[in-house]
DNA sequence: CTTAATATTGAATGAACATTCAATAAATAT
DNA sequence: ATATTTATTGAATGTTCATTCAATATTAAG
């Protein structure tokens, strides 16, 4: 063995490692889908998994290295699900304004994610600074993917894009927030139609774009 | 017994009760707020409360009460900290729009209310009906309370006020999620200029009024 | 093949948890 | 004044928690 200070993991025992992590962050996700997290303890995990709770601590020494592991995993999902059904648009020179709002509010994606677990989460932002700073570079990241699309269209060449990006998820993000509380199907779809037009105005509002500058 | 320096009123036990049962929730909201609400235990709360865990037990059968109590507590405190905010403009006959939306973001009513406890407790909306539906009924309230606003105003009178109320609104809710994440007083205010832009854009936007009807 | 490092197991730890209980104190009703 | 109801206390319950440990199995290195 090497007596270098990093620790040389080779060949399969990396991927081992590499496995069981994936498999337990998985694992916890799915089990705090299903009763909360604040009841995913470590021992339902392993149960959850079939293996013992000291496994799960021989690869995360506490709990916090668990959650931290757990919010990596979870904004990485999200970016790697939301960024491509926005930025596989295609634009070639003209962007399609009805097609970009459809995206932004798909249901689709939604259902690959879950929100409860996302907004626990989310809340821990107000007491860790390095929670707060990771879900701040993911919502960065959106924006400026956004912004990227909508350069690519002559026709926001006048606009502030970047003032735009933002205005346009805070629509998105605060209709998340709101529609995730209305059961009823025709009245979400109502208000989901009210923001979907607003989007539509902010994209189309040439006028506002003058004023704004 | 020596009553001399206490007047007796009739009902006094019930007194003790409501009593309590204010301070057990009270205690409940602040220690969520220092520690957190998954880790805000009932034993915790009677070391907080200098009074034993079973007193609390004794008004609170168990904690899936405590949890209820504790969120019509904030639902109730929100909407009596943030309604009177947007109520008193005192619209005779013309909105003073750039005040509502300056009370619409504004930052002290946002000092008296922890958005860590109220996050976490959003969190519970996706897995327990009842509390999305507390929750979903706050939101329409201050909803109608803004439509009524903007309902007094003429210069609305040919406008979906319901429609613009929750455009409106989703944008305060977007922006709030949001600039919780952002630490820097400079960022946070450039950014809170765009969406009080926004605001003022939907609120002025007589074109899109007409469009959207 | 031998040795060292890592992976996995299952049992054990003590602390914290929600909850129960019996006893006492105070307030109300009779 | 007495009886009844409610408020309060503190000790005790059994469970679950995160975490530790020693043992065994598997893999890598010499």
């Amino acid at each position: 063995m090497n007596s270098s200070f990093f620790i040389y993991i080779s060949g399969m025992k990396r991927k081992i490692r590499q496995e069981r992590e994936s498999e337990i962050i998985e694992g916890f996700y799915q089990l705090a889908k299903e009763v909360g997290l604040e009841n995913a303890s470590i021992a339902k995990i392993g149960k959850f998994l079939n293996i013992p709770p000291s496994l799960i601590m021989h690869y995360f020494p506490n709990r916090d290295f668990l959650i931290q592991a757990l919010i990596r995993y979870i904004l990485e999902h999200y970016q790697l699900i939301y960024e491509p059904i926005i930025e596989h648009l295609n634009v070639s020179h003209k962007l399609d304004v009805q097609e970009l709002v459809g995206r932004l509010f798909s249901r689709e994606w939604n259902l690959l994610f879950d929100d409860g677990v996302f907004y626990s989460c989310y809340a821990l932002i107000f007491r860790d600074k390095s929670i707060r700073a990771a879900y701040k570079n993911l919502h960065l990241a959106l924006r400026r993917t956004l912004e990227d699309i909508l350069n690519q269209d002559s026709a926001f060449a006048e606009m502030d894009t970047r003032q735009l990006a933002e205005q346009i998820y805070v629509v998105v993000e605060g209709a998340y927030y709101y529609l995730a509380m209305i059961d009823d199907e025709e009245e979400y779809q109502e208000k989901l139609q009210y923001f979907k037009k607003q989007v539509l105005g902010l994209l189309q509002d040439e006028v506002n774009a003058e004023f704004r500058r």
